[in-house]
DNA sequence: TTTTATTATCGTAATATTGCAATATATAAA
DNA sequence: TTTATATATTGCAATATTACGATAATAAAA
């Protein structure tokens, strides 16, 4: 069938989920990585610096702001993306959370 | 194309994206928050809990051992899950070193 | 040995993801 | 206004994922 049955589970797992899929791809992390080193949030050089061509890079952006992790902000012809840190720390704490309270469940 | 380009990227990305991908399924995080919470790591009352098929719970397990985050010892005709604490928590250090790299060097 | 119960594997259908060429859109520069 | 540059969107091909029925494999129970 190939679709996963959200439905079943509960908003936090599918939420969790969501979360993780969007970090699943070694592109995301490569993106994501670059950003946090650029000083003034430069824009696309990601594409130079990342392997892949230009609509590639831009639909990877596109499912990183889909959960809010990055900013997209115009700036004349270009895009200046930024880590959203708020929401990051959110989703760091909301993944210790999950790790944390699975583990001390544990047999 | 639909295959990622693995060989772009260095292995710590690498890694990172297959211990995400590993995790962003609901059906597999219900499957850790459950095991998690049964005092003798039992094993598939999985199956009746969770609402997916026998096949289908199987080859989540699978998925799930396959970066060594639960064990499966059989017990006769049974098999037993468990977390694996051990790399659980190296899964959790790995995930907050990036969170952290990411976020200290952030514009 | 036969039956029953438990789990794994195979095969397949439906859907999702990845990546890119072509093209559209938008803005700055000439 | 025209041209050049930067980014987004569309459409598509290749591959991956999800789920399940059918079936195989294994071991306990009868």
């Amino acid at each position: 069938m190939g679709i996963t049955k959200t439905q079943i589970f509960n908003t936090k797992q599918n939420e969790l989920a969501t979360i993780f899929k969007v970090l699943s791809n070694p592109a995301r992390i490569a993106i994501l990585q670059y950003i946090s080193t650029q000083e003034a949030c430069i824009c696309n050089d990601i594409v130079d610096e990342i392997g892949l061509a230009q609509p590639t890079i831009s639909q990877h952006l596109k499912e990183l702001k889909s959960i809010d992790l990055i900013t997209g902000e115009i700036e004349g012809k270009r895009v200046c993306y930024c880590i959203n840190l708020k929401k990051w720390k959110k989703i760091q704490d909301l993944l210790n959370s999950f790790f944390d309270k699975t583990k001390f469940n544990c047999c």
